[in-house]
RNA sequence: GGAGAGAUGCCAGAGUGGUUUAAUGGGACAGUCUCGAAAACUGUUGUGCGGGCAACUGCACCGAGGGUUCGAAUCCCUCUCUCUCCGCCA
């Protein structure tokens, strides 16, 4: 959620990014209405702040006088607190309701695009910022897709999955299984290396948390949800591990926190179709491993360049040539102020699949939460939070497949070996 | 799932309707003393929303939300969580 005070004071900037974003005139106009709201706001606060100070004061005064055994004065002066008490009351309501007013236009309001955000409003207009390699992958003839490899070679059963669970949730066995156990493995022993802490967090959370990183009420048809018990499935491990400082004060001493966390992430991915979502291109039950960043304002875009860093060495590593997209306003997330896509060539079926977004949420994350710390001269400041994928396993896979096949079966990057205890998937197992 | 007890500040812990401006102790920080440190002594020690150029000041907050009352940390209701015992269980 945006900072009132940076609707007030940096007025135009918010505008001009929401332009940037492709919104409407009509929703442009909520900023003005905002600030109208908030100076009413502001006013019945005063208002009502009076009154009940006279209220305390009339309270002490009566109570003194009937100590003094001064009941009947003491009584007068109760018609008049009563009276007092019914005005507080309106106010009270009033204020009650121009904050519910002022929260539900805050919510609907985006984070403001940074500068360099390109303009745009279609994926097709994202920036490519930086492209591994020009030169992408010749496959031999009779090379495949990633379903009929994973197939051929028993790696994933997505009919089994069907019967055990539906669509969208593939079961992996044999070296398949194997292969996704040792990423994780690789992608958190990699994110340790860099200094993030690994934490492996709940991936059920409650309503509060969900709200927080933003997944609430924006994005609510995206997650599952588990009624009986008022609970949500995570779509990434951001939502528990960014929640991990909600509400608290953090030395700025201990500033960055860098966090990584392995889950399972889920998502309902509702009237997603076709060839996008064949094999595990999309898939409601995914792994991946994340890394958080909780950062100082002044240095959140030097971290940010560092998480891109980290993202391009892993897939460097892994020998699979990638491109980094910066992403325009209108294909950019809506509580981002800044973020990098990183996608990976399936040469299997020609195509580029994304399998890490980076991002920068400067205070949009932590104004919800309350997540600050106590600047040199004590004062208290949101923090910037930030988050990427480092990373996500299918498309990972997808391409690990699709790349590296060759006739004698699918030879995988130096760098897994140590971790899957195999170089080559030749045979079913 | 059943029965009981509880939730107070950074921590421990008192407080059962009106000087509560939340006692007391610990911790942390600052000052005095010291070459320096320890000890001792003195002081400070939350968050949010307002007003004021500022010194300062108003309101709210004792798990959360309602209620009773002129007045609530304190009384009542609902919810959440924690602990103990029982049941179940990897």
């Amino acid at each position: 959620m945006l900072e009132m005070q940076i609707l007030r004071d940096q007025k135009e900037r918010v505008l001009e990014g929401f332009r940037k974003r492709g919104l409407s005139p009509e929703r442009l106009g909520l900023v003005d209405q905002a600030i109208k709201l908030d100076d009413d706001r502001k006013e019945v606060q005063t208002q009502l702040d009076s009154l009940l100070n006279e209220r305390n004061t009339l309270s002490d005064e009566i109570g003194n006088l009937f100590k003094q055994g001064k009941g009947a004065e003491a009584n007068q002066l109760k018609a008049k607190v009563q009276e007092i008490k019914d005005n507080a009351d309106t106010l009270e309501k009033r204020l009650q309701m121009i904050k519910t007013d002022l929260d539900a236009i805050l919510v609907t309001l985006p984070n403001v695009p940074h500068i360099s955000v390109p303009e745009g409003k279609t994926p097709e207009d994202n920036l490519v910022y930086k492209q591994s390699t020009e030169k992408l992958p010749d496959l031999p003839q009779g090379s495949m897709p990633h379903w009929d490899l994973a197939e051929k070679y028993n790696l994933i059963d997505f009919k089994l999955g069907v019967s055990i669970t539906g669509s969208g949730f593939p079961l992996y066995r044999g070296f398949g299984a194997r292969l996704q156990r040792a990423l994780i493995n690789y992608f958190l022993e990699q994110a340790r290396e860099a200094g993030y802490e690994e934490i492996l967090p709940p991936i059920l959370v409650n309503a509060e948390t969900a709200y927080g990183t933003g997944q609430l009420p924006d994005k609510e048809a995206q997650m599952y949800y588990v009624e009986r018990d008022d609970l949500y499935l995570i779509p990434t491990a951001e939502v528990p591990v960014t929640n991990m400082y909600r509400n608290q004060i953090i030395p700025e001493a201990s500033l960055p926190v860098k966090l990584t966390g392995y889950t399972p992430c889920f998502r309902r991915e509702a009237g997603s179709y076709g060839s996008d979502v064949k094999g595990i291109n999309r898939v409601h039950q995914f792994d991946k491993v994340e890394i958080v960043q909780i950062g100082h304002p002044s240095t959140s875009y030097e971290a940010l360049q560092g998480m891109i860093d980290h993202v391009a060495h892993l897939m460097d590593s892994l020998e699979l040539p990638y491109r980094i997209l910066r992403l325009c306003g209108g294909d950019m997330g809506f509580t981002s102020a800044l973020t990098y896509d990183f996608e990976v060539w399936a040469a299997g079926q020609q195509k580029w699949l994304e399998v890490s977004s980076v991002s920068n949420f400067e205070t949009y994350q932590s104004n919800r939460m309350k997540m600050r710390y106590r600047d040199d001269k004590g004062k208290i400041q949101l923090v910037h939070t930030l988050n990427g994928s480092a990373l996500a396993l299918p498309r990972i896979l997808v391409a690990l497949l699709e790349n590296n096949q060759t006739e004698d079966g699918i030879k995988l990057p130096k760098v897994l070996v140590p971790y899957t205890g195999f170089e080559w998937i030749r045979v079913k197992e």
